[in-house]
DNA sequence: ACACCAAGCAGCAAT
DNA sequence: ATTGCTGTTTGGTGT
């Protein structure tokens, strides 16, 4: 078994050549910095990364409970029966302190890893999706040039209707709700706007819509189009080819 | 050293007894579910949960590159020169390889925790700070019954101004952006329809706005207040007897 | 269960 | 650096 001092020396050590490291204990938590929270006794893991990020896991549940940005310094020191670690981000003002009871396990490794994700089945795939089949939004829709949307903006699709209309579409991957109808809203009005424009059409293209996101879609004159985001796995050569020029 | 069955049987056993583990690899991962994913080669830490949530994390930056949510099931095999853990997710109909090709280290321990996290300096606590210094707002500014807000949805202060008119106060806890205006202009007409009124006063309440947003909140009439969010540790006392109540 | 919304959101791309 | 926006967002609350 290892005492306090041990566990300090070990950690700061680690941390001094950039190891990923991780620690099982009883703690307690308080933060400081963009807010402030306080966390009372219970069994944690607490991983250090290698660019100084810190996060602090619950035995359940998805997300950390707390954590700490990249950037910061770390300091695990002796104090009477506990360990304190220090952690800090003098940039961003933040500061933690976890007050360590009972450490479980301590375990650190120098990792190395230059590898990004590949997804495919996000909402700018829906949008190209539609930009390559633009029957699947509307017959006789036609996408303008991606190029030109840019001006405008954060636009999904962009595109002209049968009736020569100009249209917005907006994406969204899952249930359409009713802040998705407030943002298409500003994409039409802006677009009215920037072209001088009285008449420009707004299609949200979603799986689903809440039945308020469609009344107030209604009430302003838009349209929903029932869509399923793609998610295929040939996506992944075309992406990965993009990914390997660099 | 462990062998390859050593790791699975110990990795078995510990999800079995509900410990959370944790072990650092090199790996690849493949996950299919909402979304298909690849990443390629590298050295990561695993973290699994007591309730089947799985966490992978690269040696930098704060979110998981990879996750299962909690309710997976978790199998750890031996295949050729490698383990293999899969993870599914029967109901999210999601699944998850992760090929890994070296082991650096692994733990495991039964982790029991059941405390909460006590936060202050919410966007909640910004609008409790206005209903109880109203005179922050506006000279004259008086909040109406926290019950009657609920009624007409998520609005975060209502009032009433020196001259008598309805007033929405929409509080952003950092800078505010279009899509903050966009919700006051939804919260405002909401509540012009259900009262039957014609002018109702919108403020944006947060500590900066963006440019664009000023732009828009004046195009439509309403108007910004610079507003610092509160930040006491103070609060904790009262949220402290709150949660000791259960 | 669904709808809506905040988050110490994070991360990314464009400006 | 700031702005705007997606996310396998997550997590919480109210209906």
């Amino acid at each position: 078994m290892w005492s306090l001092e041990d566990y300090c020396t070990l950690f700061n050590d680690a941390f001094r050549r950039r190891e990923t490291i991780v620690l099982a204990c009883r703690c307690k938590i308080r933060y400081s910095g963009r807010a402030e929270s306080f966390l009372g006794d219970g069994d944690r893991v607490v991983v250090v990364k290698s660019d100084g990020a810190l996060l602090v896991h619950q035995p359940t549940g998805n997300a950390p409970i707390n954590y700490m940005k990249p950037g910061c310094t770390h300091e695990l020191r002796v104090d009477g029966e506990e360990c304190h670690l220090h952690t800090s981000h003098v940039l961003e003002k933040e500061k933690m302190e976890i007050s360590i009871e009972k450490v479980y396990f301590l375990n650190s490794h120098k990792l190395e890893d230059g590898q990004s994700i590949i997804v495919a089945g996000t909402e700018e795939d829906m949008a190209n999706m539609l930009m390559q089949q633009p029957e699947l939004v509307e017959e006789g829709f036609k996408p303008v040039n991606q190029e030109e949307q840019t001006k405008y903006g954060f636009i999904d699709v962009l595109g002209i209707d049968k009736a020569g209309i100009l249209t917005v579409v907006e994406c969204k991957r899952y249930v359409a709700d009713l802040s998705a109808v407030t943002q298409l809203r500003r994409y039409v009005e802006k677009i009215m706007v920037s072209k001088g424009i009285s008449k420009v059409r707004g299609i949200l293209a979603a799986p689903r819509i809440t039945d308020n996101a469609k009344q107030m879609l209604e009430d302003w004159g838009y349209s929903f189009k029932s869509i399923k985001p793609p998610k295929f796995m040939e996506d992944f050569d075309k992406k990965q080819r993009k990914l390997e020029g660099f």
